[in-house]
DNA sequence: CTATTTTAGTCAAAATTTGTCAAGTCAATA
DNA sequence: TATTGACTTGACAAATTTTGACTAAAATAG
């Protein structure tokens, strides 16, 4: 999800993976299971992409926390109910 | 918010911290910590408590994965707008 | 006050996540 | 067909996080 969006940013402007992950200061093959999926990004590089590519912090940081969320509940019963109750109580805590 | 809803079965019942974690066969200590949400329970611990209050599994599981989820965002920005991408990106894939 | 229950702090073991490296696939092309 | 460049994959060690046990302090009940 948000590893295809960095792709999708990346290809647009015809930036290598080897070029994108050495502006990142990371390996290669990490950043490749990043985009892929394997490997989740840490903030900080979604921070620095958007600067890179330009784009709204929102945005991305939205799609990065959905796809933690996702992650923290692949494989469970009753994800949907549990999606629903998080973001009633969290907004109850507001 | 799952440790609440044990506690308040717990304390329904008169039953005491110890007596509860002998059931499940764990520390007293740690229990004393899930229910104030200090540690997380394990599902198969939710399973069991839901056989021991009688209540239904999904209700408990529900409030557990709910937790799970508000633990795996807290602190960031973006929640809301996350958790309601999340639940549409889940539902898609359906 | 005393006894019991609950909570807090600390620590090592266990589990999970992370980064690196080498080897691998695939497509283009000489 | 052999080579090259881009990307992917799997295995492993290092780093980080989570967990459970233990001890003792704090709170509560009698």
């Amino acid at each position: 999800m948000i590893g295809d969006r960095i792709r999708e940013l990346r290809e647009g402007e015809n930036i290598l993976l080897r070029q994108l992950a050495a502006q990142l200061d990371m390996d290669t093959a990490l950043l490749s299971k990043m985009e892929r999926g394997d490997r989740q990004f840490r903030k900080e590089e979604i921070l620095e992409l958007a600067k890179i590519f330009h784009q709204n912090e929102q945005e991305l940081l939205t799609l990065w926390l959905a796809d933690k969320i996702l992650k923290a509940t692949e494989g469970e019963a009753y994800i949907p109910e549990a999606l629903k109750l998080a973001l009633n109580t969290y907004q109850q805590s507001l």
